[in-house]
Formats: C-alpha cells, sequence, structure tokens
RNA sequence: GCCGGGGUGGCGGAACUGGUAGACGCGCUGGAUUCAAAAUCCAGUUACUUCGGUAGUGGGGGUUCGAUUCCCCCCCCCGGUACCA
C-alpha cells in the first residue's frame, strides 16, 4: 500500500530527528577538515522574504554537500539587529525598538527552522544584546589609542522642519519623507575611521581573493580607486595661501584655464563673505542631497569666487571658481582645469566662457575636433614652452620633478576610498564608547565601564534619537579627570555590527574576550554566499575588521571570506519584490502550500544562483510535480519486493546504457554542486535520469537492481537540496543510517566507458549528418564514414573539398568550396 | 554621471574550453483516463518552408572552417554609488 506524499508530516518529523540527534551542532575537530560556511545573516525585518530563502537555501546546500564530503561542517545563523527600521516600526506602532527586534527574531527563527536549514543554533547571536556589541566598543577603544579613529566634520541630510538628520533612504527628491521639506546639507562633526590607511592591504589583498568572482574585485578595486598623480600648489593674489590641487594628467598642466573648488572649500566659503552671488551658489549647494548619484547627475554649476591664482610655471593667473561638481571629500576638494582635455571640464568652461587651450597632440593619427569635444587620450606636448615635445609620460615625470625642484608641488599616490564615517545620529544602535571631557577633550570609555549599554525602555516619536534628551544616559564624569563630562549620544554605522560577526560565530560564548584561538580554528570562512548589493561596502568594511582585528591579534589571517557566491536578487514582473510596489510573494503561504522541500527545490532550479531569479507559481508547482513524482518511483519500485544483488556482467545493452547514465549524472552534479554552484542544472540532470527511469520497461530482476542503483543515487545527490523528502526515501530503500549522515556516493569510472560516439557532420559549418563511429575511431576513418554518408554527399559532390576539420569526439566539418 | 552585471522560443533557463542553439522545467496543443473536473499518464511544441531547406541568441560591424561564446560601436534593463541593510 502506497504512502502518499504529505510534506507538512515529513518535514516536521525529519527536523524533530534533526533536533534531537543534535544533527548540526559543531564543535572543533581536529581529526577532520573544516569547512566554514556563511550565509550573510539577515534584518529582523519581521518576516523571512524570498531572497533570505534563496540566500540560506544556496548555504544549506553547500554545507549538506560539504558534510557529505566528510568536513566539519560549521554553519550558523544570527541577526543583524540594529538598523533604521526598527526607529520606524517603533515610530509607527508606538513599540519599542528592542521589543520590536526581538519579537521578530522569535518569529523569524521559527521560519528558517521550518525550512529546514541545518544550523548550529547553539552558536546563535543578535547584534542588538550587550554581549556583542561590547566587544566593538572595546575594539573601538582599542583603535581610538591607536589614533585609528578620528573625528571631523562631515555632511549629512538634515530635515530643517523635523530638525533631524535623514538617511540617504529617507530622502525622496530632494525632500525628507515625512514632512515633504527641501532637504540641506549640514556639517557636523563626527567619527571616522582611518580605513584609507589600509587602502593599499585593501587593494592588495584582492589577489588573494581567487575564490571571489572577478566582477566584486573589480568594484572593489575600482572603489578603492588608486591613482597616481601629483599635488600642485598655486598661489592666491594679494595672499600668502596656497592653494592645493591634484591631478592624474600633470601633462596637461601648461593648458590650465581655471582653478576649480568645491563650494565648502575653505577659500569659497572665505571669498563669500563679500560676494553675494558666491554666497547665493554656496547656499544652493547646501540644498543639495549628499548622495554620490546626485551631486554626479546634478547639472554642472559654478560661480567665479573673484580670486585669481598664479600657475605654478608660468606664472599666469586664471581664475578661481567655486563648482558643484568638485568633491570636498576627494582629493584637495579642488582641481586645476583643463578644458582641452578633460570633458567635463571643457563642457564647464563651453559654458562659461572660459579659455580652451590645446596642449597635447596625438603621437598617432587619431583624430579629434576641440570645437566639438575634448582631447582626452594621451599624446605629446604642445604649446608647453620647455616641456614641448615630450610624451604624456615623459612630461608626467617631467613636470612633476620641476615642481618638486620648486617646492611648488609632489608626486603622491591617491584613493578614490575616503574614510569611514561611522557616527550616527541615531537610537538604534551601539552607542559610541567616548566621553566628551571639558578639559580632557574626547577620552575612551575604559575596559572596566564597558559596556556602554543602550537604554532599551523608550519612546521612540521621529523627533531625534531619545538618548539624545536623557540625562540619565548622557551625563558622566571624566575617566581621566572625574569632572562633569557628557557621553557620544550617536551610535555606529550598522555596517560596523556586520563587520565582524562572521568572526563572533566561531566563540560567541566567550564574555572574556572579543574572539579566542577557535577563531584561527574556522577562519577564513570557507563559503560566503549573500547578495550583490554587498560588493563593496559590506564586504569591503568586512575585510578592513579583519585587518584591525588582525593587527590587535585577534586573528591570523588576512582574509575573512575565502569563497565568495553573491547571489542575484529574487524578482516578481521583472523587477525586486518590495511592499512599495506590492509584489511581495510570503515565503510562509509557498511552505504552508508545498512545504519546505518544494521552496529549496524550486528556489534552485530557477535560476543559477549568481543570476536574478524571476518568481512563477506555476514553476513551483512543477517543483513539487517532480517531488511527486519521486516519491512515487520509490513507492512503485519497493512495492515489488527485494531487490536482486547488481551484476554489472549480464547487463543488456539498455541497462548498461542506463548505469552509464546514472554515472554520468552522478559526476555532473558532484561538479554542478561542489565546483561550479549552478544547482539548477545539477537538478535538471536529476530529472532526465528519472526521466530515463520512467521509460525503462524492463522489470527483470537485473533491470529492478540498477533501478535500486539509479534510485539510492537520485535521493543522495538529491539530498542536500531537499534533505525531508530524500530521508524519507532514503529509508524506505531499505537503510538504517540516515541520509544526513551518508557519504557522497562514488562514481563508477567502469560504467562511463563507452564504445560507440555519435558526430556530427558539417559541411560549410553547417549541420547535415550524423555520424557513429567507434570510440576510438582515428581522423582518416572518420573521414571516411562521413564522405560515405548520404546526406553528406549532396553537399560535397562536384565542389572541391578544401580542408576536413576534425573535433575528436564531437563534430567533422567539411570545408568545400563554392 | 561613474563602477559592475545582464539581454537566447510564449515564460524561467541550458549550451562549462570557439564545435549539435533551445537540455530541464513552466505554459500551450492533441490524445488517454473520468459521468464530468482536478490530478495523473502519453505525444507534440523557435519561426518560415516549395518539406530539399532557410533564417535565428538586443541592433550594427569584424575575426574564424565554425561565434550565444572572442573583438569594436550602439540600444535597453538591473545592482551599487559611501546615513537602507
Amino acid at each position: 500500500m502506497q504512502q502518499e506524499y504529505i510534506p507538512a508530516d515529513i518535514e516536521t518529523a525529519v527536523q524533530q530527528w534533526w533536533h534531537d540527534q543534535q544533527t548540526f551542532r559543531t564543535v572543533e575537530d581536529p581529526h577532520k577538515e573544516k569547512y566554514y560556511c556563511l550565509a550573510m545573516f539577515p534584518y529582523p525585518s519581521g518576516q523571512l522574504h524570498m531572497g533570505h530563502v534563496r540566500n540560506y537555501t544556496i548555504g544549506d546546500v553547500i554545507s549538506r554537500y560539504q558534510r557529505m564530503q566528510g568536513k566539519n561542517v560549521l554553519q550558523p545563523m544570527g541577526w543583524d539587529a540594529f538598523g533604521l527600521p526598527a526607529e520606524n516600526a517603533a515610530i509607527k506602532n508606538k513599540v519599542a525598538p528592542a521589543s520590536w527586534t526581538y519579537d521578530n527574531i522569535d518569529y523569524m527563527r521559527g521560519q528558517l527552522q521550518r525550512l529546514g536549514l541545518g544550523y548550529d543554533w547553539e552558536r546563535e547571536l543578535a547584534t542588538c544584546t550587550p554581549e556583542y556589541y561590547r566587544w566593538e566598543q572595546w575594539l573601538f577603544t582599542r583603535l581610538f589609542e591607536k589614533g585609528l579613529v578620528y573625528k571631523k566634520t562631515a555632511a549629512v541630510n538634515w530635515c530643517p522642519v523635523d530638525n533631524t538628520v535623514l538617511a540617504n533612504e529617507q530622502v525622496v527628491d530632494g525632500c525628507c519623507w515625512r514632512c515633504d521639506t527641501k532637504v540641506e546639507k549640514r556639517e557636523i562633526p563626527q567619527w571616522f575611521m582611518k580605513i584609507t590607511d589600509y587602502a593599499e592591504q585593501l587593494l592588495n589583498d584582492l589577489d588573494q581573493l581567487s575564490g571571489w568572482p572577478e566582477q566584486v574585485r573589480a568594484m572593489q578595486a575600482n572603489w578603492i580607486g588608486r591613482s597616481e598623480g601629483v599635488e600642485i600648489k598655486f598661489g592666491i593674489t594679494e595672499s600668502d595661501e596656497v592653494l592645493s590641487v591634484y591631478t592624474t594628467r600633470p601633462d596637461t598642466l601648461m593648458g590650465v584655464s581655471y582653478v576649480a573648488v568645491a563650494a565648502e572649500h575653505p577659500l569659497a566659503l572665505r571669498a563669500a563673505q563679500t560676494n553675494i552671488e558666491l554666497q547665493t551658489f554656496i547656499e544652493q549647494c547646501r540644498q543639495m542631497e549628499t548622495s554620490e548619484a546626485a551631486m554626479e547627475t546634478a547639472e554642472k554649476q559654478g560661480v567665479a569666487t573673484g580670486l585669481m591664482a598664479i600657475h605654478p610655471v608660468t606664472g599666469e593667473l586664471v581664475p578661481v571658481w567655486a563648482a558643484n561638481f568638485v568633491l570636498m571629500g576627494y582629493g584637495t576638494g579642488a582641481v586645476m582645469s583643463v578644458p582641452a582635455h578633460d570633458q567635463r571640464d571643457y563642457e564647464f568652461a563651453n559654458k562659461y566662457g572660459l579659455p580652451i587651450k590645446q596642449v597635447i597632440e596625438p603621437t598617432d593619427s587619431a583624430e579629434y575636433d576641440l570645437s566639438k569635444a575634448a582631447f582626452t587620450a594621451k599624446g605629446a606636448l604642445i604649446n608647453s614652452q620647455q616641456f614641448d615635445g615630450l610624451t604624456s609620460a615623459d612630461a608626467f615625470n617631467a613636470i612633476a620633478d620641476f615642481l618638486e625642484q620648486q617646492n611648488k608641488g609632489e608626486k603622491q599616490v591617491n584613493y578614490r576610498l575616503r574614510d569611514w564615517g561611522v557616527s550616527r545620529q541615531r537610537y538604534w544602535g551601539t552607542p559610541i564608547p567616548i566621553i566628551n571631557c571639558p578639559d580632557c577633550g574626547a577620552v575612551a570609555v575604559p575596559e572596566n565601564d564597558l559596556p556602554v549599554r543602550l537604554p532599551e525602555d523608550v519612546v521612540v516619536d521621529g523627533s531625534g534619537s531619545p538618548i539624545k534628551s536623557m540625562p540619565e544616559f548622557y551625563q558622566c564624569a571624566c575617566p581621566q579627570c572625574g569632572a562633569a563630562a557628557e557621553r557620544e549620544t550617536d551610535t555606529f554605522d550598522t555596517f560596523f555590527e556586520s563587520s565582524w560577526y562572521y568572526a563572533r560565530f566561531t566563540c560567541p560564548d566567550n564574555d572574556k574576550a572579543m574572539l579566542d584561538e577557535r577563531a584561527d580554528h574556522w577562519l577564513p570562512v570557507d563559503q560566503y554566499i549573500g547578495g550583490i548589493e554587498h560588493a563593496v561596502l559590506h564586504l569591503l568594511y568586512a575585510r578592513f575588521f579583519h585587518k584591525l582585528m588582525r593587527d590587535e591579534g585577534l586573528v591570523s589571517g588576512d582574509e575573512p571570506f575565502k569563497n565568495l557566491l553573491t547571489q542575484g536578487m529574487v524578482l516578481k514582473d521583472g523587477t525586486k519584490m518590495s511592499k512599495s510596489k506590492g509584489n511581495t510573494v510570503d515565503p510562509q503561504a509557498l511552505i504552508d502550500q508545498y512545504g519546505a522541500d518544494t521552496a529549496r527545490l524550486f528556489m534552485m532550479f530557477a535560476a543559477p544562483p549568481e543570476q536574478s531569479l524571476e518568481w512563477s507559481d506555476k514553476a513551483v508547482e512543477g517543483s513539487n510535480r517532480f517531488l511527486k513524482r519521486l516519491w512515487r518511483s520509490v513507492q512503485e519500485h519497493i512495492e515489488q519486493g527485494e531487490v536482486a544483488e547488481l551484476d554489472i556482467d549480464v547487463l543488456s545493452d539498455e541497462l548498461k546504457a542506463l548505469r552509464r547514465q546514472i554515472h554520468q549524472t552522478l559526476t555532473k552534479v558532484g561538479d554542478d554542486i561542489g565546483r561550479r554552484h549552478t544547482f539548477n542544472t545539477a537538478i535538471a540532470a536529476v530529472m532526465e535520469l528519472m526521466n530515463t527511469l520512467g521509460k525503462l520497461t524492463d522489470n527483470s530482476e537485473q533491470a529492478r537492481a540498477v533501478i535500486q542503483e539509479a534510485l539510492e543515487i537520485a535521493i543522495l545527490m538529491l539530498s542536500p537540496i531537499t534533505p525531508h523528502i530524500c530521508h524519507q526515501l532514503w529509508q524506505l530503500l531499505g537503510h538504517d543510517e540516515a541520509v544526513v549522515n551518508v557519504s557522497w556516493p562514488q562514481v563508477d569510472e567502469s560504467a562511463l566507458v563507452q564504445d560507440k560516439v555519435e558526430l556530427m557532420v558539417q559541411v560549410n559549418g553547417k549541420l547535415r549528418s550524423k555520424v557513429s563511429v567507434v570510440a576510438d575511431a582515428d581522423k582518416d576513418a572518420i573521414e571516411l564514414i562521413a564522405m560515405a554518408d548520404e546526406n553528406v554527399k549532396r553537399f560535397i559532390e562536384d565542389k572541391e573539398i578544401r580542408k576536413v576539420i576534425v573535433v575528436p569526439g564531437r563534430l567533422i566539418n567539411i570545408v568545400v568550396a563554392g
């Protein structure tokens, strides 16, 4: 009597069994190869979304596969629990961010467990607990003593009506999301970490990351943006001031027709005191959003400051302009402008009627037209006095040397990377462990006084962080002189917490230290999995933190993540699922209706992990259908009773072919899961095998033996993807040991041997026929057989054969004239 | 704007190293089963075709015996853009 496939029953039972057996509890084992698999931990937003299901299923499939390879697999899970949404929810629902967050964690933990993910829950952590954040406070104070953190003013988005700082996300079309007021830029003092001190390492160590996608390494390299150039000093007339500019094209120095400074540049601010037009312009720039996209796409505008700069070589005077495209945060906040050889300068010069002076001409016959566009390629110098005739490369050095001798400039390596501003004027985050004393200045909170606890019993109303109006939080004594002082009320950027959680998972129970020797046992993470949207920021900050922790003696490697898999998004109707678009699909409903195995199978089958995945209700049904067929196939097989021993010497050709397919599939699936991570093609291969099996009409003893082999191998291959149904079917096939503890099957090489192969026959690159030849046929024999083929003859008769190309095992191409 | 990725049947995708374009799945069509439906099973399914073939992987050009794959130019979509996580 056949059992029906009821996923909910099977899955609950199997999950209970894993729980009882402590299947996924992991302890360090010196006798086994370790494998640390980590999927980016979620923000506890309230419920899982499809992106989570995809992310964690990928991690679980890899973890289970590696376990079948005999490795000691660590797969932990936790919560990136600080962040803005908790404050928004607090305002909306009048509930404290802490309780909202903890409730969400409890609910989402249940959802993850229902998906059958093999986590070691004993290592669970939440970043909003003092047990976690105390250690990053501790690290920050260490870095403070080392001089790796500092305070300076930086621009934020400011809403003048709500009197609060806005995240870029809270700025909609340049206005506050809540009151629609025009957002302003405001400069306020903030803490920065000197990531630029590590720029060179962060760039160079990308070479160690051969297990990372090339595109992510490229993005990080571009983000760090190392450039070699020259810092050049321009004098300012009627003053002793020096205006430094940074350029990567010193060869164009003689073509400078103006100098542009950022609106917030001290020189512009000073000139504005006596210049109404400039004042207005700076005011306008203040109304710009702080995001790079907004800055760069805004129309290029400027105002002359009235100041004149002195050219360091010729002594000529060139005007100083304030311009909205010059960023105060990059280089020196000032650039020299060479309209003839830079497109942005060119457009700006045309707009404001500034001179365009050509100083570079091509060394080849490249065409250019300065009346239409700038000539931006390198070449040879003209109109450049003593530097005429030099190539751009030679002129780079000649001009740099000249300036250095004159004390008017020097070569410099510059990075696009800016120091990391970690201050947030928000409540729901880790308090910055600094005390501001009127006499001693900024003082780190002593180790004994850590953690600085964030009060959790608060009311958030949108008018700014509640701890900023809690004297009981911020009033304190200076740890150095004992005078009355005030605590920082800003909190850390939440990227702070997510920059080291991977390490804490190795020793989450240690209450004496940030990390212990277990960190070096498990790190680096062997496989890290997360969204491509994290390609730069999170992954760069985590790499930076790893190096900080290394230099503190906490870990010994240079890099945290050996292999990286960047998963694509889950889309519906071609766009990202989002509440605002109303195109979300709740994974819970999916699990409730079809079970976790179907959800997992669909996620793995619908697209390769790195590509975006288009949601489809119908395709989910298809995945479910396959599992039902699989279930039935096993049931029908076992109903026929005992299976005889397989004797490979007596098999029919059909059964030999089936065994070949079984072991070809096994080879492919192992490669697809283990190396390529293309779970979709792995599943397709198993489906093909099952389709072949379904067509088999032979029900001899030996056929049943081969079917048993096929089903066993199919179940083992699918078990990392759909572990619950496979657990059950494995038992039905007569095994006592649980499938989760079984090793990956061995390929029988002898089954793969083939005596005949099919070759494609092309004439002039077009497929004309197929021929079957013995596997070890030589080129001449293949040629003869192909030429003799009727269909081929038609296309080659009466024609001169120019060439014959034979690709062994694949095809033969006959090239004829005419 | 800048950086990165993508574009293949009606749809999701496959083709891994330049060698059978469209595996596998969905959908659709026809059939079987059924009182009927659902479910299930079987067959077919790129377009055009004089049934020999021809065209075809966003558009245009190039390299090659052979290009979805390599090169050049262009178009469109998506991600990131430093205070969303």
